[in-house]
DNA sequence: TATTGTTATACTCTATAACTATA
DNA sequence: TATAGTTATAGAGTATAACAATA
């Protein structure tokens, strides 16, 4: 039995019957996921960083002097999309590649002082943002709730 | 106090320090999207369907007759891009665009016959899948703790 | 022979602008 | 004027192949 009139008598557009797709793990995560970037995004706006640059930035701080390729493959970034992703970094004075000593191949990746800097005033920003979503989330248990259940899909 | 021999007398390669990293909510997000969506992928293989393309034969399937603006706004995909999408579905047989006698502007959509035997058989590979996630999440208790978690994000 | 960084390239996904036919 | 569908296009993100230098 419809009744369209019920809520809204000038007849406005009606609801679809998305019950179905919201119960589907993979759509929800794809949606939260989605939302949580765009938070990001915006959050990081002024300061033109993106998830990935922001996650590359905090994985050369607390491992200096790696190769490209561990620090790529550890993000499941392919080496060769992982150039243009340093360079960047590198023509905003943040990161430097050093030349390894031990492998002539390898550049090491370090942060700059400016890096440093800069990943210092991103961290106390990001740590904000992650507050926020831990509100949002219901406390930190909700949030090792939630990360636990996501290690179990991963 | 490093002990890098502890675990790995031959010296491989050591351990990144990721610590930071996996405790960000976003990231850890993303990981476990892919995660799903490459199983996803090869649980459809054979059927040639992706997570969207799934979601969209669904919710025609739910909502038969809605124009192709309705559809695709509730799924966060520009109407332009729908196009393609629909076409695709459309070629395969699946989905018909029925011109609307309402408004001549706007194409309903409906499955097929073809669609709905094929969305059948989808739907049953799908829910194994899904029955499969829930059991590496935990049971249906831990399911549902991860879709209100995950609301509370989007 | 294998690996590191690199370039080139292609394919998908997403976003915007502009058009047409209707409303 | 606004909307539905469409086309064209540009920008990201991602994947593979091939190369030079080095291991």
């Amino acid at each position: 039995m419809r009744r369209d009139n019920e809520l809204s008598p000038e007849s406005e557009a009606d609801n679809l019957r998305t019950g179905e797709t919201t119960g589907i793990i993979g759509y929800r995560l794809r949606r939260a996921q989605l939302s949580v970037f765009q938070l990001f995004l915006a959050v990081f706006e002024d300061l033109k960083l993106r998830p990935v640059e922001y996650t590359v930035l905090v994985l050369i701080a607390d491992n200096p002097g790696r190769k490209q390729t561990e620090i790529a493959e550890v993000l499941g970034i392919k080496r060769a999309n992982f150039v243009t992703l340093v360079h960047g970094l590198e023509e905003r004075n943040l990161v430097e590649r050093i030349p390894s000593d031990a492998d002539k191949r390898a550049n090491a990746l370090h942060l700059t002082k400016e890096g440093e800097a800069f990943l210092a005033h991103a961290r106390s920003v990001h740590d904000r943002m992650e507050q926020d979503l831990v509100k949002r989330l219901g406390g930190q248990k909700a949030r090792k709730q939630l990360l636990d259940l996501l290690d179990r899909l991963t």
